[in-house]
DNA sequence: GCTTAAAACATATCGGCGTTATGTAATACT
DNA sequence: AGTATTACATAACGCCGATATGTTTTAAGC
């Protein structure tokens, strides 16, 4: 009384083929059917391995959220805290930006399509905010922020952020109010409304502009 | 040579139905099928009038964004212009959390669906900011806000509350940090970091959430 | 080592979807 | 009155997710 053992590649082989067809060709290129095509099995596959397609979706959610953490760790804790806030502000953007398609099913699936996050799932997404409250803690420490909520701060940075890439994504910031002007005008707004002076705000977002390409990289 | 006239009630019909549905069962349940039979017609009537599903879905999300522009509209110039202003996130909040699926389809159903919004379709979007750039001009002219860029103000409005209330709509906003704290703190953050003083940006938040009930309705 | 239960898959099918092809009825101009 | 043109109905095509029903493989128990 003892069942058959799954081929140990296909689970594996379905998630990194979904997660191209989606970074590749979006949403609409996720089927039961393209996959098995692809995989060269049957659409059944996906059924045992993720219990349907939305299983499949909550998998590569799961590793877009974790791509996102790896993203935000790589970020190195320098002597300008208020510097290292800014450059967690340009890891999540160019974290989205890679991958669009698997950032939008992250944030907006949830009402669009079939596809509905549990509330396991979100937990995922709020987990990353830790990055953001450790660093905005020693914002305070640093007497570069006004002594609030940490936690308060980091919902600020992650709202701000999340709505300007998502209007970026959506194509509706156009010139001259660019996703790139705006992005940096937000940054900067982000710092003084935490408390920061205005000047030191400008020069710490500007460092963490030179630190950009060194320390994020997809 | 002349053509067969259309029912001068099947259009309109067809565009409260598919509101109806949208607004109710989410974008799932707007289907030609099921609007042919709420309609009492056949499935070709979204073809001869919107061209496809697609066509009817540009045609309500107009119509969303009409309705936001209303909303904005609404909302009455006062002495204190800062209090206006967050009146004026309050307002878009409402409308958003009034018409979710909506807005969902206004602002992430570009990505995920097959429907597609045309550059035409976004200018709606950023039309609607010209409430915000008036505003934030007279936030200048009292000395409320630092004399910068009026537009690029009202965009970080945009992106900020924007990106709360998808937040909220994905149920990322839970307790202690949920939606109604982290709204509140995002407005006078949003206008002290435009220039307003704390004190002075707490005290026209406080006042125009005295004036959201009677204000702004649905 | 055979039996057997259970899991991994394949095949076939169902209902639903957007869309298109085809047919029919109605209208307004020539 | 004739006719072109459009509105709408019916039916079909090719997708989709999901399920029901085999079929094969595996490992435990005897």
């Amino acid at each position: 009384m003892s069942p058959r053992r799954a081929d140990p590649r296909t689970r594996p082989a379905l998630v990194d083929i979904a997660a191209r067809l989606l970074a590749e060709e979006g949403p609409q290129a996720l089927s039961t059917r393209r996959l098995a095509t692809e995989a060269d099995s049957s659409t059944m596959a996906v059924y045992t391995h993720f219990g349907g397609m939305s299983g499949l979706v909550r998998e590569i959610v799961h590793e877009g959220f974790a791509r996102l953490q790896r993203h935000l760790t790589h970020v190195r804790q320098t002597d300008d805290p208020v510097a290292d806030m800014a450059l967690l502000g340009r890891a999540y953007r160019h974290n989205a930006l890679a991958n669009p398609h698997l950032y939008a099913v992250m944030f907006g699936g949830a009402s669009l399509a079939g596809f509905s996050l549990t509330e396991e799932d979100r937990q995922h997404g709020r987990y990353t905010l830790g990055n953001v409250v450790k660093c905005a803690t020693r914002c305070f420490e640093a007497g570069r922020f006004r002594a609030e909520d940490a936690e308060l701060v980091a919902h600020q940075m992650w709202s701000a952020i999340h709505g300007l890439v998502t209007l970026e994504l959506g194509d509706y910031l156009i010139a001259p109010y660019d996703a790139e002007r705006c992005f940096e005008a937000q940054l900067t707004a982000l710092m003084i409304s935490s408390g920061d002076d205005l000047d030191s705000a400008a020069r710490s977002v500007a460092l963490s502009k030179e630190r950009m390409p060194l320390e994020v990289e997809g």
